[in-house]
RNA sequence: GGCCCGUUGGUCAAGAGGUUAAGACAUCGCCCUUUCACGGCGGAAUCAUGGGUUCAAUUCCCGUACGGGUCACCA
């Protein structure tokens, strides 16, 4: 077989050479260990959890390092593309604050290395792809997908592997007049990788799992499809080796497909960039764990945090102590700290599935809430409601400084109020400040009835002077408990329940509930200043 | 089925051949407090399993179970 002419006959428009790829693609210059790291999301329009994990560690690696993290789309399935998906992607990660040094952009192209959408660099793959024609190490296979189909019925019974390799790779030794044969026949053909027949094992030092063998790759996997595209583990191989990342971060379902890479790299004699296989995100269902679905879960769609207004930085934080196991405790001793100053390692990553805890995560987005300004919270819910909740973003604008004084109840201090999870919840948490939102949801402590009601409202009204102090307007609290038969001090009531009607815990509930609608609210005097003395007194006197 | 990866409290997890097996979330109790929170203190709760190596194994090795991945002209 002549090699030269095999090459000639399947790509004669290819003219240029590994060369002239090398000169086209220069060194990059950058610092010594600097990291280059990309992520690689098909254009599927769909932004999950886990391409935001990936993209985290890849980002703090760069950057960390003064390197580079760029995006590449991943498009040779021309069958999954979704209009504008692109968009969407970096709108994702830029929403979570994962910007990218180089790559695609949603009109084009930022970088030398490029292109970055895989479609547009056939040209590039052709070149190589000759040249493995041209060594034998590739050759045209015809097989149809019945053939092939017939083939894995066949190894399925007599219990072999199934794939194309060994005697079942039938169009491995075709001769080239066969091929031109089949060629003019208008026979459609992929390009086939030759693999070895062999019994050996690889090894690959993993970054974040260690070592990793397995046995060497026999298969005659597909390079080129019918349609000229390559598939992911020829354009992985090419792209990563040109735009030169140096570490290739993605989730473990590849590791299975791994020695169609290292068989690639060590043919071409291309360096391996260092591979860091990450575990896979997992939920609870029922008793087991399974897998994150993106039919089942719609916590797995990056929009379902934005929708849920988990605050971005909730969502970095929560990743974070996933994909770094001391995270936390850089966290509780650097608590004003801004989270791109810890140092992240790969090293500390978690190896098996974890769990997506939304519990946790909401308790992060408290923290990271409780520690921005009120000016922040209002800034940062403002644009949310504008988005989710116009009817919110509408009170806000409406009563921009009640507003922000509302937010700063609780504010200052070593240590804040929590009140606020998210910003959806922030909505129902707020509600009361606004008489359009205003109503009574608790019900009244049953310690205090109808007429006690009655009289306490009327006597506080009576007594209500909006310019008190914090404990001149306590001191008047105390007044009307004591005269209602109530104990001032909870302890004395705890002691002698029979000698009083309730304690003064009842009566400010009461109080709270008459005036926020809620038995959980802030501070009762702080929140009637926030209000002012109109509101105060209309909810009070419907008491009455 | 073949190959591969994994398994420490309910969850996320640290950890090392000898530890009282960290810490966080959740949960429960107590304290602080006019209330609601915040906060503080404390409780309950974990090394999948069998065998080996060893003076000693949760840690190292082998098997088993369980969970996961992959075996496409999808990534």
């Amino acid at each position: 077989m002549d090699n030269n002419a095999l090459a000639q006959l399947l790509f004669p428009d290819v003219t240029q050479t590994p060369e002239d790829m090398n000169a086209r693609f220069p060194k990059r210059e950058l610092p010594d260990n600097a990291c280059v790291t990309r992520i690689g999301p098909s254009p599927t329009g769909f932004v999950h959890l886990g391409n935001l994990y990936n993209a985290i560690i890849g980002e703090r690696l760069a950057h960390q390092s003064g390197g580079v993290f760029y995006l590449r789309i991943e498009d040779t399935d021309n069958k999954r593309e979704v209009e504008g998906a692109v968009e969407t992607v970096i709108n994702a990660m830029s929403y979570f604050g994962v910007n990218f040094d180089e790559g695609a952009t949603a009109d084009g192209d930022n970088g030398i290395y490029g292109p970055y959408r895989q479609r547009q660099r056939k040209d590039i793959y052709h070149v190589f792809a000759k040249l493995l024609v041209e060594q034998g190490k590739a050759y045209p296979c015809f097989m149809t997908a019945e053939e092939l189909d017939a083939i894995r019925e066949q190894q399925t019974a007599n219990k072999e592997n199934p794939g194309v390799y060994g005697k079942y790779a039938k169009n491995r030794d075709l001769t080239l007049e066969q091929i031109k044969e089949n060629l003019a026949a208008g026979k459609e053909w992929v390009l086939r990788f030759r693999g070895v027949e062999t019994d050996e094992y690889i090894c690959v030092e993993d970054a974040v799992r260690g070592k990793l063998e397995m046995p060497r790759n026999n298969m005659d996997f597909v390079l080129l499809k019918s349609d000229g595209i390559p598939t992911y583990h020829f354009a992985h191989v090419i792209d990563d080796h040109f735009m030169q990342s140096t570490h290739v971060i993605r989730g473990e379902e590849w590791i299975s497909s791994l020695p169609m890479h290292v068989e690639l790299f060590n043919t071409l004699g291309w360096e391996m960039p260092i591979y860091c296989h990450t575990a896979t995100l997992m939920k609870m269902d029922g008793a087991s764990k399974r897998k994150l679905s993106k039919r089942k879960d719609p916590e797995l769609a990056l929009s379902y945090y934005q929708q849920e207004g988990i605050s971005k930085d909730a969502v970095w934080e929560f990743l974070l102590t996933l994909l770094n196991s001391n995270y936390e405790e850089w966290r509780i001793a650097n608590p004003d700290a801004d989270y791109r100053e810890f140092p992240y390692t790969v090293g500390k990553m978690s190896v098996s599935g974890a769990l997506v805890d939304l519990d946790k995560m909401t308790d992060i987005s408290k923290n990271v809430i409780c520690r921005m300004s009120a000016q922040t919270v209002f800034d940062n819910w403002l644009e949310w409601c504008e988005q989710y909740n116009t009817e919110y973003a509408e009170l806000i604008k409406k009563y921009p400084e009640r507003t922000l004084a509302a937010l700063n109840v609780g504010k200052g201090g070593a240590k804040p109020r929590k009140d606020i999870e998210t910003w959806k919840q922030a909505c129902d948490f707020m509600s009361f400040y606004y008489d359009e939102k205003f109503t009574v949801a608790d019900e009244m402590p049953e310690e205090c009835d109808e007429a006690t009601r009655k009289l306490f409202f009327a006597k506080y009204l009576e007594t209500y002077d909006h310019s008190d102090d914090s404990s001149a307007w306590f001191d008047k609290v105390k007044a009307i408990t004591e005269e209602l038969g109530f104990a001032v001090k909870p302890k004395d009531f705890k002691k002698n329940p029979e000698m009083f009607k309730g304690s003064i815990v009842h009566i400010t509930n009461m109080l709270r509930i008459a005036l926020t609608g809620h038995a959980n609210a802030p501070d009762i005097h702080e929140v009637s200043h926030v209000l002012g003395e109109d509101i105060v007194r209309a909810r009070l006197n419907t008491w009455v």
